[in-house]
Formats: structure tokens, sequence, C-alpha cells
DNA sequence: AATGGAAGTGGAAATCATTTTCAATAAGCC
DNA sequence: GGCTTATTGAAAATGATTTCCACTTCCATT
């Protein structure tokens, strides 16, 4: 519980932005949540903690934290835009998830074993020699039926 | 030149549906295009051959196809969707794209190799197993800067 | 501790892609 | 050809995100 600022209170600033109040609540919010959450749901538990945010303020900010790095900004395709903290200053750029096309459920998933990673990597690398694009992030979307939508089907 | 009907008019009436002047047209659009296009791009683009097309007839023509397994639809984070024909009946469902973070602009690739190709398929099966996923499709999104990008930058 | 200017804020209005509504039209089975 | 029903197009509605603008807060500098 002790232990100084969060480690995001310095890379606001070193992006030459001001750490506001309404910044460091939604910021709160972002850390305490493991899930993506799409903006209303952050703006409504910002809320909670600090009534008068306003949503722009919500969008703006999220906006600038996609820019400085600190968040990353997903879409599942079912028309709002999902924000997930990029946890820690080294964490992995790995965003995997299922989609299930019925429910529209999303299921995160990391673990990949070693040589798949390794893999992912030599493709990233291939293709960025042969389209000279420098990849920074990937994501992978599996599209399907949960395990609650296919009995039901 | 020659030879019988495109290959989707029985799909579409195989799901039931009516085949219809609107459809074909949209139909045809999108099949003498390779590129995945924005609604607003096949309405242009139909209305010159089929003026009298509403807007509203494309979106639900293009819902109807995704339903039929006939289109994909993708989302690249520039707030509107991309439709593309899933070419010929037994076409491969990969869908790779490099997507430039500073000019939006998206690339596809198709070419994986074989051995890669084959682990892409060994993580879905054990993913799909561990998770109860029937999974249909995925997309692997690259985001990095493009080699135009990367020099103004 | 006061202050000035720029960055940041919130509410209302605007925007933009997509959906819904509804009366008119056209597919395709009889 | 006639009939039933899916399909259509125009206009209005929706919903997420952006823009505008007057007001506030931050913070480097007195």
């Amino acid at each position: 519980m002790p232990g100084g600022p969060p480690w995001y209170h310095g890379k606001i600033r070193g992006f030459g932005y001001r750490l506001t109040v309404p910044r460091q609540k939604i910021l709160e919010i972002l850390s305490s949540s493991s899930r993506h959450l799409s903006a209303e749901e952050i703006y409504h538990r910002t809320y909670k903690i600090y009534p008068g945010v306003g949503l722009t303020t919500i969008y703006r900010t999220l906006e600038l934290l996609v820019n400085a790095g600190l968040v990353f900004k997903f879409d599942f395709g079912d028309g709002r835009s999902r924000y997930e903290l990029s946890k820690g200053p080294g964490a992995a750029i790995h965003h995997h998830h299922l989609i299930c096309t019925s429910c529209q459920r999303v299921i995160d998933y990391t673990e990949i074993a070693e040589k798949e990673k390794k893999m992912l990597h030599d493709i990233e690398r291939e293709i960025s020699k042969k389209y000279k694009f420098d990849i920074h992030s990937h994501q992978i979307h599996l599209y399907g039926l949960c395990d609650r939508c296919r009995k039901t089907k």
C-alpha cells in the first residue's frame, strides 16, 4: 500500500502533459480494472470517485493516454472502443482476444507458448523487412462461438 | 467472359434470400475490387452502375452477406467498417493487416509460410479446447509506422 | 504567496457512421 | 398473370465520439 506516486505520473509529465486531478482519477480507475473498459464505463466509474468529470474529458484523456502509449485501444466490432492500461512500464505488447460472434463476449488470453511467441516475432521481423514497416504492437482476434452460444445454436 | 451466373448466386439463394437487383449490383462491385471498401465507397461505386440504390440497402445487404459468410467485415479503428468479399467458395479465412498508426494506411498481406500457417492452426486448436470456443476465423493486426511515415517522424 | 498565460475542463451542440421506421415496390412461388 | 411477403429507399432516429467556447486550474515566475 505504500510507495510514492504511481509509475504513470512520470510518464504523463515526460510527455509534457499536466498531471491534473481528472487525469489522475481516470488513471486510478484504469489501473484498478483488469478488463478493457468502454469510455462510458470509465466515465461512470470515474464519476463515482470524482463527480463532476465530463464525458468529454474521458474521451480527451483516453486519446492522450493512447498517444503516450500508456493505454491500448481496442475495437471488437460492437461500435464502441475499449481501453486498457498498458500495465507497467515494460509490459508485453501482446493482445490476444477470443470474440464470440453471437453474444459479443470477449475473452482475453495471454498465454502463448514460448515457441509460438518466438514465431510471431519472426513473422513480424520478416513482414517488417518486406514492407518496410516499423511494427510496434500486434493484436490477434479469434472469432467464433463461445461455449454458452455453441449450445443454443 | 463466358460462364453462367457467379458462384455467389447459389449461396444467396441457399440461405433463403432473394436475389434482387441491388444485391447483384453490390456483389458485382465487391467482386470487382480487391481492396476492402467502406460502406460509403461501396455505395458510390454501386450508384455509378445502378443509380437509385440507397445507402440503407448497402448496409442491409452487407450485413446479410456477412451473415451468409460471403463477406468479411473489418474494423481498423478509424471509425468506419470495411468489407471484403470472401473470394470463392473455399477461400482461406486468413486476414492479416499492417496498419500505420500515423496515416491509417492499411496493407494486406496474405503470404505466410506453411509452417507458420500450421502453427496458427495449432494455437487455435489449443485455445479452442481450453476455452471451449468454436473458432471460425481470425484476424491479425500489426500496428506500426509505414515507410512513408517513418521518414517524417 | 500572488499572478499571468497557457493548458485543461465540462456542458451543449455538432458530427458521422449506422439503424430504424414505414409506405411503396419487386421476387418468385401458385 | 396474380398474390404473398421479403425487400427497398427516403427520412428520421440513434449512439458513440468530437468540436466549440467560456470558464477554471496548473505551475513557472515573480
